[in-house]
Formats: C-alpha cells, sequence, structure tokens
DNA sequence: TGTACATATGATATATTTTTCATATGATAA
DNA sequence: TTATCATATGAAAAATATATCATATGTACA
C-alpha cells in the first residue's frame, strides 16, 4: 500500500462522510440536477445544499453548467461512485453477516 | 446504486476519515502491533492511540489479542483496506492529473 | 431599468470529533 | 502482596464540520 497518499485520502474519506453528500453524488450518478432539485429532493435547505455543492466542487467531485437562472450541477469523476460502491457492499455484507451469523 | 446504505456506507467514511487511523489500518496490514508500538510508530500519545483504536475495535474493523501485558490489534477485515486502496489510487491519480494535464 | 428568481457567500450558532489530562484497570514479576 | 508496566476510560478542552440566517450576486424577463 503506497502511504504517501494516505492524506489525501483521508481527505476523500472526510468528504464522503457525510450523507448528505453521498446523497448528492448518487443522486447525480447519470443527470444533472440542479441546486433547487437538490434541495427538494434532498429536502435540505437551499443553503445548505450550496455549501455542500461548493465543498463536492472545490475537490473537484462535480463541477457546473448554468441554464438560464439555474446551476446544474453533474459529476466531474464518476469514479468516485466506484468508491462509494465498495464501500456500500462492505456495509450490505456486514449487515448480512450480522444477521445470520455467516 | 443501491441507496439503502449510504447512512452506513458514510458511517464507514467518517472512521475511514482520520489519517491517523487510516495510518493504523495500513500498518496492520500484515501483522499485529501493540498500543506502545502504534504509539511511538505514529508518534501519537498513548491515550489518543488507544481512543483511536477504540472506534475501529467498535466497528470490527480491528481486534485484539493479549500477549502478557501487552494487547496486540491485527485487523478483523481486511477488506476494508481495499476502500482504502481504492481511494489511494483516486488521489494519486487527481494528482498525476493535476501535475501534468492529462 | 427594476423586479423576481436561483444560487452563493459570510458570519455565527450548533454539533461532532479529536486531543489532552488525570486516573482507573488489569497483568506480571519481584 | 505490592510495585510497575501497558492499556483503557471519563471528563474537559480544543479543533472541525455543519446548519442557519441574512444578504449579496447574477440572470432573465416584463
Amino acid at each position: 500500500m503506497n502511504i504517501n497518499y494516505l492524506n489525501e485520502a483521508s481527505q476523500i474519506f472526510k468528504i464522503l462522510s457525510n450523507e448528505t453528500r453521498l446523497k448528492m453524488l448518487v443522486n447525480l450518478e447519470n443527470k444533472s440536477i440542479s441546486v433547487n432539485d437538490l434541495s427538494s429532493l434532498l429536502n435540505i435547505e437551499q443553503s445548505a445544499v450550496s455549501h455542500q455543492l461548493s465543498i463536492l466542487k472545490k475537490h473537484q467531485l462535480v463541477d457546473t453548467d448554468r441554464v438560464g437562472k439555474s446551476i446544474y450541477y453533474r459529476l466531474d469523476d464518476p469514479h468516485i461512485l466506484d468508491i462509494v460502491n465498495e464501500a456500500v457492499q462492505h456495509s450490505s455484507h456486514v449487515i448480512r453477516v450480522k444477521k445470520h451469523g455467516e
């Protein structure tokens, strides 16, 4: 394991450690969504959504396009979802093991 | 993407979002290490090490064996390193792209 | 131009994490 | 046994992250 990137890796995990941001990324998997739409979709107020999106954008996980008055967000780096997937699989596995004592 | 596990996934990412804990997991990849040894290895005081290890243990990423007076920690779920690896690869890729504008 | 809509941003409040300090617990060996 | 070493733990302090509120910015359209 290349230990030099552990600091960067921890940054990535920090970004992914927030359920709201995860939901955003997953929802953006195959389409762009405007800030307002994300806000109502996730049931989180606009300002909070903007703040979180700015974090994702700062770290180049998403990028934006303006369409009229709206800003549409889209994944900038779909590979990030592979990491999310690994974690989801890990979770579902752990939960299965707990339930059935495999 | 199975959206039901996003909460659990965010928990995992929360654990992995701390560089100290990442270093611990990576160092434990192929051997057990005592608390004291981890403390001097990572240059972090014993109490802080114990606190972090207890988090890892609570989430079943590590487990312990007592040897004499020492407690040795070992990975309980090596699969977690696959997730770390994905993130490390992501980081090194992003950094390469930044440097060379691939 | 001015009004409304969509989003961003800064400051502050709130919540969560991490470290530190003091001390407890548990095992070994004299 | 008791002195010492190794680790754990609880409480408080320090550091970070997140949400909220007020308001600024930018665009479209009457």
